[in-house]
DNA sequence: GCCTTTATAGTCAGAGTGACTATTAAGGAG
DNA sequence: CTCCTTAATAGTCACTCTGACTATAAAGGC
C-alpha cells in the first residue's frame, strides 16, 4: 500500500490536516528553569495549562509562525524577537493527539532572557512563567514536547554558545555559570568554568572600561556580551552521563 | 494578528494543509556515502532526481508513514526495517516550497547498511543509490533537505554510536572507521581509532571465538557487533570545526 | 576593623588525544 | 619458499584539557 506514486501525486488525493507551531519558551528566573504556559479556556483540556502556539497561516511557513506567536505571547515587540533565539525541535503527528481533529504541530524551543512579565501585546492573557522543575500535566502531548525540549537545550548548552540567549545584553561569568547550572541541575566549580569560557575564542568578550556590577555584595564582577562564535569547540560537557 | 486564541481553536477555521514525509536514507558503499534517490515522473520537476516520499495517511504518524514508505523504497521486508535507525530531521513548510499546493513536510534520515538494489517491494521503480558528493540538482527543496541530513548525520556520528546502523551486523572496526571518513570527508589515525572505541564501554563488542574476516589481503581483522551503548562520552570530535 | 561573600588567579595530577613507531599475519609475485 | 605489500594490532610520548583545589582581591554588613 501506498499513498501515492512517488512524489507524483494527484493534487486533489491529499488528506486534509491542521498545521500549529508550539512553543517552549524557556527562561532562568532566580536560579530555576521557568517555562511560559496559558491556560486553556475550552475544552477539551479546558483549565489546563498548555504550551502557547497557533496555526501556521496560508502565507507563513512554520517558522514565521513560531516567531509571530513568540511575539504575542511574551508581549515583546516585532524589532526584539528577531535576535530571540528560536529552533525547530520537532514535529508531533500522533493521529489522536488531538480528540476534535487532524493536528500537526511544529514545536519550538525559544529562550529569552528574564522578562518582566508575560502579558503585553498578545492576546494571551493568561500567560504565565511556570517552574519547570513544579509542573503539573500539561494538555495534549505538551508534557512529551516539553521533555523533549529540555532535553535538547540541555543538550545544545554542550556544543554551542547557546548559553548567551539566556542572559541580558550585558552579563557577568556567574550569572553565566547560573544559566548552566540551573538548566542541568548541577553545580559547577567556578574557576574552572571561567577558565573553559574565556579559553573558548568568542564565547564571551569583556565589555570595555572599568564598569564593573552592583547590586549584590562580594567583589564586582567584569561584564561581557555574547561573542561572534556560536559552536563551543571542544564541547563543554556535563559532569555525569548525556540525553540525545 | 492571530490565527487563534491560544489552543482554543474553532475546528472549522484551520487552512487544510498536506502533510508529506521526505526520506534522506543513506549508506556507504565503496567508501563513498550515497543517498537513495527517485525520478519524477511528473511535472513539476519531472525528470528531475528527489527524495523518496510520500503522504502521511489519515491514520498514520509521520513517523509510521516514514517508515512505510522507507520499506516500500528499499524494498526490505516489514520485519528489517524496525531494526534501521530512522530519526526525524525537521519539517520543511515554505509556502511555496511545491508550487501546485500548500505541502508541509515532515523530513526524516535513515541511515541503512550497503544493500543490494534498492528495486524490491514497493512501486518505486526508479529509486537508485547516488553518490552524495556528486548531485545535481534535486527537485523541491531537498537540496536543502539533503544538506540539512548530511550535517546531522555527521554531527551525530560525534557523540552516538550511530555509525554501526551504517554496518552490516558484524563488522570490522576497519570498516566502522570507513563510516566515519566517508561521512566525514577525512582520514582518521587507525591505532588511535581503534584506541578510542574500544574505551568506549558498549560501543562494540567483540564476536567470540576465532573467526576473522576473509576477503581482502593483510592480516584478518576481528569482528565486532554493536553494542548496547547509544551516547559516546566523551564524544569522538571531527578534526577540524563543527558544523550544526 | 573583622567577617562574609563573590570574583579572579594560579597549581597540580590524571584522562584523553594526536602523531608516531613497531610488530603480526595474511596474499601475491618472483 | 622468500620477499614484498597490505592491513590489523600493540605500544610510546608529548601536549591539551579538565577536575579538584588553594590563594588572593574587592566589595558589603556589622
Amino acid at each position: 500500500m501506498n499513498a501515492a506514486a512517488p512524489q507524483g501525486y494527484d493534487p486533489h488525493a491529499f488528506e486534509p490536516f491542521a498545521v500549529t507551531v508550539d512553543l517552549a519558551v524557556f527562561t532562568v528566573r532566580e536560579s530555576r528553569l521557568h517555562v511560559l504556559l496559558v491556560e486553556r479556556g475550552e475544552d477539551p483540556y479546558k483549565g489546563h495549562w498548555a504550551l502557547p502556539g497557533g496555526f501556521v497561516l496560508p502565507s507563513e511557513s512554520a517558522g514565521t509562525a513560531a516567531r509571530r506567536e513568540l511575539a504575542e505571547e511574551t508581549g515583546l515587540t516585532e524589532d526584539t524577537v528577531p535576535s530571540l533565539h528560536l529552533e525547530q525541535l520537532g514535529t508531533y503527528s500522533e493521529p489522536d493527539r488531538d480528540p476534535r481533529m487532524r493536528v500537526v504541530s511544529v514545536a519550538y524551543a525559544a529562550l529569552v532572557p528574564d522578562l518582566p512579565e508575560p502579558r503585553g501585546g498578545g492576546d494571551a492573557a493568561s500567560a504565565q512563567w511556570w517552574d519547570a522543575g513544579r509542573l503539573g500535566t500539561l494538555a495534549f502531548d505538551h508534557d512529551l514536547i516539553l521533555a523533549d525540549a529540555r532535553a535538547r537545550i540541555g543538550a545544545k548548552l554542550e556544543y554551542t554558545c547557546l548559553a548567551t540567549a539566556f542572559c541580558p545584553p550585558e552579563f557577568t561569568l556567574g550569572e553565566l555559570q547560573q544559566v548552566y547550572e540551573t538548566v542541568w541541575g548541577v553545580e559547577l566549580d567556578r574557576p574552572n568554568f571561567r577558565r573553559k569560557v574565556l579559553a573558548t575564542p568568542g564565547f564571551v568578550q569583556a565589555v570595555e572600561g572599568p564598569p564593573r556590577r552592583t547590586g549584590g555584595r562580594g567583589k564586582p564582577a567584569a561584564l561581557h556580551r555574547a561573542g561572534a562564535a556560536t559552536a563551543l569547540h571542544p564541547p563543554l560537557l556535563r559532569p555525569e552521563g548525556r540525553s540525545t
